[in-house]
DNA sequence: ACATTAAGTGATT
DNA sequence: AATCACTTAATGT
């Protein structure tokens, strides 16, 4: 267990407080697990919280196509935010953790979570400060998606302007597009100006033809 | 010729 | 993706 106790300080001796470590130790399940486990699915009973030692877990969205997308990835001294979450509220796992790597990691029982929010200062800005960075990631991952999806909206937008209008040319300017779009006129003349580079469309002044219907 | 508006570009957050 | 700053091109008066 001295290999478990030496992880843990390296990991998080520097976040958390010396009493609150043992008490980690005392109560927290040392776990390893093998690349590309599935650590918590979705709609798994969340009853313990994973605090990472080493390695890298991916955490996952799945839809209902099966489809994923992740959201972010945990490393060493992070913990999962959207288990938090599930912990306090009491509800199923709304997402998929996938070991990325080999893992270690403690795992905390829930019912600690919120006695030692209130006794440890340390746990308390930890968990605070490891919510914060995980939303922030999380709004990256909702930006990259808008981004991705941006042009494939303004295509739609196009195609369904032209069958409305019965012709392939469309008299607008980028200006308008993108209030109809809610975006700025910058982000569609760049956009404008792939879609003719792949030949989709030819564009000219105050209009725009086209050209896969 | 000058002003206005549309569109293109690079850099930055 | 959004915003800024700036350039270039087209049009109107």
């Amino acid at each position: 267990m001295s290999d478990f106790n030496t992880k843990l300080i390296s990991s998080f001796g520097y976040l958390l407080e010396g009493e609150l470590l043992k008490e980690i130790q005392e109560v927290g399940v040392y776990k390893t697990i093998s690349k590309n486990e599935i650590i918590i699915d979705v709609d798994d009973a969340i009853k313990a919280m994973p605090l990472l030692l080493t390695g890298a877990i991916k955490i996952l969205r799945e839809d209902e196509n099966g489809d994923e997308l992740v959201l972010y990835y945990l490393e060493r001294g992070d913990t999962c935010a959207i288990t938090l979450s599930c912990c306090l509220g009491q509800t199923k796992s709304k997402i998929r953790a996938v070991s990325e790597t080999e893992v270690e990691l403690v795992m905390i029982p829930k019912q600690k979570m919120a006695d030692w929010l209130s006794a440890y200062n340390s746990w308390q800005s930890f968990i605070l400060q490891s919510y914060h960075s995980r939303v922030n990631e999380l709004l990256e991952a909702v930006d990259t998606i808008a981004f991705l999806k941006m042009d494939e909206r303004l295509f739609k937008y196009l195609k369904d302007k032209a069958m409305v209008t019965g012709n392939d040319a469309i008299y607008t300017t980028h200006k308008q597009i993108s209030e109809d779009l809610h975006t700025s006129r910058v982000v569609i003349s760049r956009l404008l100006k792939k879609l003719e580079n792949e030949g989709k469309i030819k564009l000219s002044r105050n209009s725009i033809k086209v050209i896969e219907l």
